[in-house]
DNA sequence: TAGGCCATCTGGTCCT
DNA sequence: AGGACCAGATGGCCTA
């Protein structure tokens, strides 16, 4: 169908990696940095830690009649569709062939009579069916505002590769904005303590050596704003204070 | 054909 | 007790 990244050897993250790397250019060299502390953390989450405020989002029993929500159509049609939302003589069949492959030991519930356990497992199947697509729901909004290729020709972002674009997102927003806090509070500092030695606590990157204003520091406020970005900075208060 | 990704089923565990 | 969450198992689809 639509490209699709070239496959990589197996491994944490390898092929997801893969896949971030046939992003866009931008998306990618902005993204991608830290990839491999993301996949490493993203190994080691701590399952079954925090259920937080989602726990008790509750997704609903089946409705007072017991009715099942209409089973999606499965992308396959084996073994895992012939038990799925609907009943039929066939599925009892294959559920109960199915438990006693499990062996002693796998039935959930030994005291509840076949009918009533099947239907509980229905019940239970479809909550479990609904609550992945919600799952899978919340992925999509969150491919929608992740910045990547979003065309009909491009394949979709898989869930690893997803998570770990919008962990690098958000990482890189918190530093363009730190950066930006920085720059601000640079300007504001007026004329006289803009020297270079005295501004190097407060400059952006915390290396006066590699800012790129340090030449415009020692400049009037607005010339030295004017350096930066050609007109006197309206995030600047001297730039705005009436003289 | 192997490997990656995915959907679904399932049993276990924890929480309310 | 029932629901939510989790992880393992299974099997289908797709691509290199």
């Amino acid at each position: 169908m639509s490209a699709r990244p070239p496959s990589q050897p197996s491994g944490p993250g390898g092929a997801a990696m893969a896949e971030l790397k046939s992003l866009s250019g931008d998306a990618y060299l902005a993204l991608s940095h830290g990839y491999a502390a993301a996949a490493a953390a993203a190994a080691g989450l701590a399952y079954g830690a925090a259920r937080g405020p989602e726990a008790a989002r509750g997704y609903g029993a089946p409705g007072p009649g017991g009715d099942l929500p209409e089973a999606p159509a499965p992308r396959g049609a084996g073994a895992a569709a012939e038990s799925s939302g609907e009943q039929s003589g066939d599925e009892d069949d294959a559920f109960e062939q199915r438990r006693r492959r499990r062996g002693p030991g796998a039935a959930a519930d030994g005291r509840r009579r076949p009918r009533e356990q099947r239907s509980l497992r229905l019940s239970i199947n479809a909550r479990e069916r609904r609550r992945m697509h919600d799952l899978n729901d919340a992925l999509d909004g969150l491919r929608a505002v992740i910045p990547y290729a979003h065309s009909p020709s491009v394949r979709k972002l898989s869930k690893i590769a997803t998570l770990l674009l919008a962990k690098n997102y958000i990482l890189m927003q918190a530093q363009a904005l730190d950066e930006m806090r920085r720059l601000v509070a640079f300007l504001n500092q007026g004329p006289g303590l803009a020297t270079p030695v005295a501004a190097a606590p407060l400059t952006p990157f915390g290396q006066a050596a590699v800012y790129p204003f340090s030449a415009a520091a020692a400049l009037p406020c607005p010339d030295k704003c004017a350096s930066f970005s050609g007109t006197p900075s309206a995030l600047c208060k001297h730039c705005n204070e009436k003289p």
